[in-house]
DNA sequence: TACCAGGTGACTG
DNA sequence: CAGTCACATGGT
């Protein structure tokens, strides 16, 4: 792979073209800042439309609010998220978050959301079953405040475009944009959904380089098109 | 049919 | 600190 060290610039013309071919997207698919942050935890290292039919079953039991998850008890809502995948943890997880939640916040989430990021950020990644990257999804999709969100299809871009990030930790990658992109929520919001939908239909695990609309940018996906035309 | 999907925590060397 | 593993359903 190249080194290469890509600017701002670099940036915005990645998200140009994906804005151009996909966008504006409108993240976070849901009612609002408390469903953010229950997707958020089902769809883990889950296709979303799984994490959704759990959402729709746990709607549908009445067991919604951060009082129902509390006043639940784990086996049962393990089996109303059951299409989730994962059932079993995620259950505990959400009772883990309803906890501390109810502990911490009175039950009251939004006064959770309204601490400042690195606070609010904290706390979340304090909670069990809650990662840099939920932390990071809640942060940016239901606080709205600006915190670039890292998962495996940004990795995956990254890595094809060629772009040389300082490390391989989630930070380490979070940094890479966060340092070269203004802190701008919109923003964030706009090129993590982005890079989810190219990652989800067009940087695939076997990417389909033919018709990428960054293929001009991407290192992989020149040298791939060199290949298939036998011109080494 | 394997492989993959909007990860996290426990454990190991 | 980096690598490995369990956790699990549903779509292609």
């Amino acid at each position: 792979m190249p080194d290469l060290n890509p600017t701002k610039s670099d940036l915005l013309k990645v998200f140009a073209a994906l804005l151009k071919m996909y966008g504006p997207l409108h993240w976070w698919p849901a009612d609002s800042a408390y469903e953010v942050a229950i997707g958020a935890i089902l769809t883990q290292n889950t296709a979303w439309r799984n994490a959704e039919k759990a959402l729709a079953n746990l709607r549908g039991a009445g067991i919604w609010s951060i009082q129902d998850l509390h006043a639940t008890e784990q086996k049962d809502l393990s089996i109303l998220i059951r299409p989730s995948g994962y059932f079993n943890i995620k259950a505990r997880k959400l009772k883990e978050f309803a906890r501390v939640v109810v502990r911490d916040y009175q039950g009251n989430f939004e006064m959770l959301l309204k601490l400042p990021k690195q606070e609010l950020r904290a706390a979340l990644i304090n909670i069990w079953g809650i990662g840099e990257e939920t932390a990071d999804d809640i942060v940016l999709y239901a606080a709205k405040k600006p915190s670039f969100v890292v998962d495996t299809y940004t990795r995956r871009i990254v890595k094809r475009l060629g772009w040389s990030v300082d490390g391989n930790s989630y930070g380490d990658y979070k940094h890479f944009f966060e340092s070269r992109l203004p802190a701008d929520t919109k923003l964030f919001n706009e090129y993590h959904a982005l890079l989810d939908r190219h990652g989800s239909t067009t940087c695939r695990p076997q990417p389909l380089c033919t018709h990428c609309t960054l293929l001009s940018l991407c290192f992989t996906g020149k040298r791939n098109i060199l290949q298939t035309e036998g011109s080494g």
